[in-house]
RNA sequence: GGCGCCAUGGUCCAUCGGUUAGGACACGUCUCUUUCAAGGACGUAAGACGGGUUCGACUCCCGUUGGCGCUACCA
């Protein structure tokens, strides 16, 4: 049987890290398997809608890669894929199981079963519906249907036995049937509940493995029982493990940075991001952790997930993202980056031949120091403005010296006049102006890179001398030297 | 509270009865070096606890403890 899996997000808010990496175990399952990846709106709570959400999904997806075969912007043999223009189906199947005596209507009004729930809470009982509608008579249901009386669709729970299922990464997990509660699958809006329209669309749109986070095994019960009543083939259930946040809870808006499209803003990589969130709670049982999406595929099943929840851990993502910008070439590197660049107000909207010649090495000069794309303007700053930026641990340190001054004079005057600007000649000069200025090494070396890029740190300095251009360079040491 | 899931260093994982318990991040030291990185070398650091089963348990079973999740006309 050809495998078919879903990612079913609701177009309430920004995916986060936890709801993307559900959809890279999705897709890297799908694309293992030779089969197909369904993207499903489930949009059945109209109150939590918001505008846009959708769209962000999307580009989320697609930017890390994961595109769908099937889905609401794409269409498919089996669609819609979105839950709000597939009520007729959800209808269709409660009628039927109302007809069949298996579910029933429900006419509780909200502040009653609130109410209940406080008193269940009071007395320390489990709480759930007391189900108190499920054994109304026919002539009972007739009268308050009359009433026009606004109702819900219960699902009759067993009372007794137990309801087993197999869960991939768990084994067999058991629930009592007689705590479970007569959940609602139809609200009085005429909606069906997550848990009916997922049992409704998985069946009819043939998914054959269910993956959803471990914080759905619970409700799993509700749905293996929806199953039955339907007489409906389960489908294979895989819970992964949750992503906590460093304080050990579950991953939501309160940890800071969850929200995916935050590390695209940040200028994280598609490939770091998705090897990254791809081991996180699923091993390919090796002792390695750079993969490309290619090997993932490959290496990729079901069998390799975790029973246990995973720490997000930023500093590795960090780390990781650093090791995926080194294996850019230059090139690559300076397309990534010159956005970020414009950005900041330090590259031009078009360049010319001439400035991306430079850019790119400018962008060479960085490349081991940058971890994430929107570190680049701190980084390569001084090579692309014209007043330098000067830290003040440069000034005090090196540049605001009494003996820095005539270091400086001398080092400008010597590489003034160099003929051939290149980084043997430029070392050469500085050193021995150094020597003559009686600064041998660090003390002429510092106070120079001071001088010229308005930093103590940075590239080889005679690299970025070599970069930055002769003209530019005497410029700055003299500048510098009547500075202090 | 009830129910469920889980339990190897600070973090992510490996080891699916016999290993000096392995790798990576982070951290520390050293190296390279003009600095910061990057790279290289080395190091600190783990089987929650208690019972079993077994010739032998991190590994299997039970209990305890702990963590997390669920407990909505939210997903």
């Amino acid at each position: 049987m050809k495998v078919r899996v879903r990612f079913a997000p609701s177009p309430t808010g920004s995916p986060h890290i936890g709801n993307i990496r559900t959809a890279v175990f999705d897709w890297l399952f799908a694309r293992h398997e030779g089969g197909t990846f369904v993207l499903r709106i489930e949009d059945t709570d109209r109150t939590r809608l918001v505008p846009g959400a959708l769209e962000e999904i999307m580009r989320d997806l697609k930017w890390a890669g994961l595109q769908w075969d099937e889905g609401p912007d794409i269409g498919g043999p089996y669609g819609p894929y979105t839950q709000s223009e597939r009520l007729e189906n959800y209808q269709k199947y409660a009628q039927q199981l109302i007809d069949q005596g298996l579910v029933y209507k429900c006419y509780c009004t909200s502040e009653r079963l609130g109410e209940m729930r406080k008193q269940q809470e009071a007395e320390k009982r489990p709480t759930g519906y007391d189900r108190r509608c499920r054994n109304l008579s026919a002539e009972e249901r007739a009268k308050l249907d009359a009433e026009g009386m606004p109702f819900v669709v219960r699902f009759a729970m067993p009372e007794s036995g137990t309801t087993t299922f197999k869960d991939l990464v768990r084994g067999e997990v058991s629930f009592d049937n007689s705590l479970q509660d007569d959940f609602v699958m139809l609200k009085s809006d005429g909606f069906p509940t997550y848990h009916f329209a997922s049992v409704v669309d998985d069946h009819l749109m043939q998914i054959t493995h269910v993956l959803r986070g471990e914080e759905w095994i619970s409700s799993a019960p509700k749905h293996v029982q929806l199953y039955k009543a339907l007489g409906w083939e389960q489908p294979v259930w895989v819970h992964p493990p949750l992503i906590l946040g460093s304080d050990r809870s579950k991953l939501s808006k309160r940890h800071g940075s969850v929200n995916f499209s935050t590390y695209i803003e940040e200028g994280y990589l598609p490939e770091a991001m998705i090897n990254y969130l791809a081991l996180l709670g699923w091993s390919p049982a090796e002792d390695r952790d750079l993969y490309d999406i290619g090997e993932l595929v490959e290496k990729f099943t079901l069998e390799g997930i975790i029973n246990h929840p995973a720490i997000f851990d930023a500093q590795k993502l960090l780390w990781m993202n650093g090791q995926y910008i080194r294996k850019k070439s230059v090139k690559e590197l300076t397309d990534l980056v010159l956005p970020y660049l414009k950005k900041a107000g330090l590259a031009p909207e078009s360049l010319s031949d001439a400035e991306m010649d430079y850019m790119s090495k400018v962008v060479s000069l960085i490349q081991d120091r940058l971890r994430v794309l929107s570190e680049a303007p701190e980084l390569a700053e001084f090579f692309l403005v014209d007043e330098l930026n000067y830290e003040p641990k440069a000034l005090d340190k090196w540049i605001k010296k009494p003996e820095t001054p005539a270091i400086l004079e001398k080092v400008a005057d010597k590489v003034e006049t160099l003929d051939d600007w290149s980084i043997e000649n430029i070392e050469t000069a500085v050193r021995e102006a150094g020597v003559e200025a009686g600064a041998e090494g660090g003390k002429v070396i510092h106070p120079v890179r001071a001088a010229s890029t308005g930093r103590t740190v940075g590239p080889g300095l005679f690299e970025t001398l070599e970069l930055l251009g002769k003209d530019r360079v005497v410029t700055r040491l003299k500048k510098a030297a009547k500075m202090s």
